[in-house]
RNA sequence: UCCGGAGUAGCUCAAUGGCAGAGCGGGUGGCUGUUAACCACUAGGUUGGGGGUUCAAGUCCCUCCUCCGGAGCCA
């Protein structure tokens, strides 16, 4: 009985596969339209939306007056034959013999005319339910396991890394600090030095998962709270590193390609500058980048960083994502290894995504040498008795490795076209912003 | 932290220092093919808080709060 109940209960995006038949949707109302002696019921189920109409003259009067009762976001479950027609957008809709409320939803605050994103960031946990927002959640969670899917499919293991952690991993950024039972703990702000511990076992080894800064950043590009995912490679150089970098991001952006480009259109991304994300990315280094500014005339202090007009500036150049190396060791963390044809340039890179989404990857080779690396947490001026552990690694057959982040919000932004990471996430956290 | 901007109905926004308004949403009624449906009627306000100038302040001044955008920092 109760498995029969289940067979005919379908999801819209099925519908195609029961045309002629009587089915039950079940779903919330995303919009209602009357036309007198009709509704028009837009239902939605998380896989789709359609159009249930109910004809006074094919059901009781009591069936009819339920519509009436329904509100935007009632959940309800409604019965009915699939029907073709060809002014419905899916080609299908539902002419309905049966309609259950499950609940009826009491003034709805997100109405289906324009608000401000203060107000849809209050009402986060509603707000999730529109078309929008719903596509933006399938790319990412398409990113995430196209990312899983080439690290498992490319011989890494996945290891997972601590989230309260005893010190800084590089001594640059604000953490968030907690109390753990008395002692200080930071929340990881990413797990880079645990995983070039577990490339000592594993050789090849990603983790992910979600990081932390402090910083009080207020800018499109910036959460307090977000997910990384860092592979690490034993007996790997920077070009390894670069190979690497551009492999498994073309792959992401072409597995979204592939597979989502129903959100794509809805999110009405021109997939054009998508397609052509395929290696070999162009490389240059951190000196040629700077004289491409010099010839934009961009005002930059040469030996700095790139901020955020600087990246869109250089990755206006190319017509794929552009990985810069070789920037100036001086600001940068203290673990990354000098080239050897130039201790004043670090074998660091970062890969600036196109359209002005600037830097998605950042990472490199990291130094293997015992001394070497003693002496640079000394000029860092960081305590030598939080790294003793990390020191060990060099101790204890060191060899040659390199590693990257790939920011997660970053990428979903770039790939949707978003105007701001704080869309790319469920619930986000921002400086201001804890809630919901 | 710094620079800039904004707070008026549930939402999005108007309002020369002179009666606080519209659209949407809500409510009531109408419509058998609507596509953010439409039409009519209707309810809805301590103009972010406090102080000041003025006959008179949503509007001008001071102050505080909140939010937004950008910078720095970073992924």
């Amino acid at each position: 009985m109760k498995c029969e109940e289940r067979m005919d209960r379908v999801y819209i995006a099925d519908i195609a596969e029961h045309e002629g038949k009587e089915i039950t949707l079940k779903g919330w109302l995303y919009n209602k339209r009357s036309s007198g002696k009709l509704w028009f019921l837009i239902l939605r189920d998380g896989t789709g939306t359609i159009q249930c109409v109910i004809s006074k003259a094919d059901v009781d009067e009591a069936t009819f007056d339920v519509c009436g009762e329904l509100t935007q976001e009632s959940s309800l479950e409604v019965t009915g034959n699939v029907s073709p027609d060809k002014r419905a957008p899916s080609g299908y809709e539902l002419q309905v013999t049966r309609v259950k409320a499950v609940q009826i939803a009491r003034d709805y605050p997100i109405t289906p005319k324009e608000h401000g994103t203060a107000f849809l960031m209050d009402h986060r946990h509603l707000w999730l339910r529109s078309s929008r927002q719903t596509a933006i959640l399938k790319v990412r969670h398409e990113i995430i396991k196209a990312c899983r899917d080439y690290f498992d499919s490319n011989g890494f293991t996945l290891v997972d890394t601590p989230i309260f952690t005893p010190a800084a991993c590089e001594g640059t950024t604000t953490l968030f600090e907690t109390d753990y039972f008395g002692e200080k703990a930071y929340l990881a702000q990413s797990g880079q030095l645990y995983s070039e511990a577990s490339i000592g076992a594993l050789g090849k080894v990603y983790c992910f998962g979600p990081t932390f800064r402090a910083e009080k950043s207020k800018t499109r590009r910036h959460l307090t709270e977000f997910w990384m995912v860092e592979p690490e490679v034993a007996f790997a150089d920077l070009d390894d590193n670069m190979d690497l970098a551009e492999q498994f991001l073309s792959f992401i952006v072409q597995r979204v390609l592939e597979n989502r480009s129903e959100e794509l259109k809805a999110l009405e991304r021109d997939t054009a500058p998508l397609e052509r994300v395929v290696p070999p990315f162009p490389r240059i280094t951190y000196d040629e980048a700077v004289d491409i500014l010099r010839k934009n005339n961009v005002a930059f202090e040469p030996g700095g960083d790139f901020g955020g007009g600087d990246e869109t500036v250089i990755s206006e150049q190319f017509d794929r994502p552009v990985m810069v190396h070789r920037y100036p060791a001086a600001i940068k963390a203290f673990y990354m290894k000098r080239a050897p044809e130039d201790s004043s340039k670090a074998l660091g890179v970062d890969v600036l995504a196109p359209e002005g989404y600037g830097e998605v990857i950042g990472g490199g080779q990291r130094e293997e040498d015992y001394d070497t690396l003693v002496a640079r947490i000394e000029e860092h001026d960081l305590p030598r008795e939080a790294f003793d552990w990390y020191l060990d690694l060099r101790r204890y057959g060191t060899v040659p490795h390199s590693g990257f982040g790939l920011g997660i919000e970053r990428t979903v932004a770039w790939i949707c076209k978003l105007p701001h990471v704080r869309e790319t996430i469920p619930f986000p956290r921002l400086m201001h912003r804890l809630k919901p």
